[in-house]
DNA sequence: GCCAACGTTGGC
DNA sequence: GCCAACGTTGGC
């Protein structure tokens, strides 16, 4: 089991979007970093949701239903797209401010490489910041 | 709306 | 294979 978070700008494509569809493909990932940690995604892993832009926060849990699959938004069989489903909101959501101060989280490529949409998160750091946000899987 | 970071493209 | 130009992301 791995955990991940994966970023949304919610004006294109919002958690309450994800919540009312019940489950969704992300696909149109053109980047090969953001690609290869959505082909390591197995079946049952967490994946956080982040909203960027505005209010820049983690907002939900969301689980991987479907694996990797070519991406039907392009021919080119470089590209795959996996399906989530929502699992929980978080109680209160984790702003990327509080993110950036706790010390413990200082490393996450959420911090370092913030442009990366696609993200792996240790364990430990995906237990921290389900803890900020006051919610227990 | 600006700009820094950084991935991608294309000329050489 | 290098690197400048360009485009995009995302925080502020």
């Amino acid at each position: 089991m791995s955990c991940w978070l994966v970023k949304s700008e919610p004006s294109a494509y919002s958690w309450d979007d994800l919540v009312r569809d019940g489950k969704t493909l992300w696909d149109g990932v053109r980047n090969y970093q953001a690609r290869n940690n959505l082909k390591a995604m197995k079946k049952g892993d967490l994946v956080l949701y982040y909203h960027s832009g505005a209010a820049p926060e983690v907002v939900g849990i969301a689980k991987v239903v479907k694996e990797a699959y070519q991406d039907p938004t392009t021919d080119d069989d470089r590209w795959v797209a996996v399906d989530i489903k929502p699992a929980k909101v978080l109680k209160k959501p984790v702003p990327l401010d509080g993110i950036k101060k706790e010390k413990r989280l200082r490393n996450i490529a959420l911090i370092k490489q913030g442009r990366l949409s696609v993200m792996p998160l240790t364990k430990e750091a995906y237990d921290l910041i389900l803890r900020m946000g006051s919610t227990s899987e």
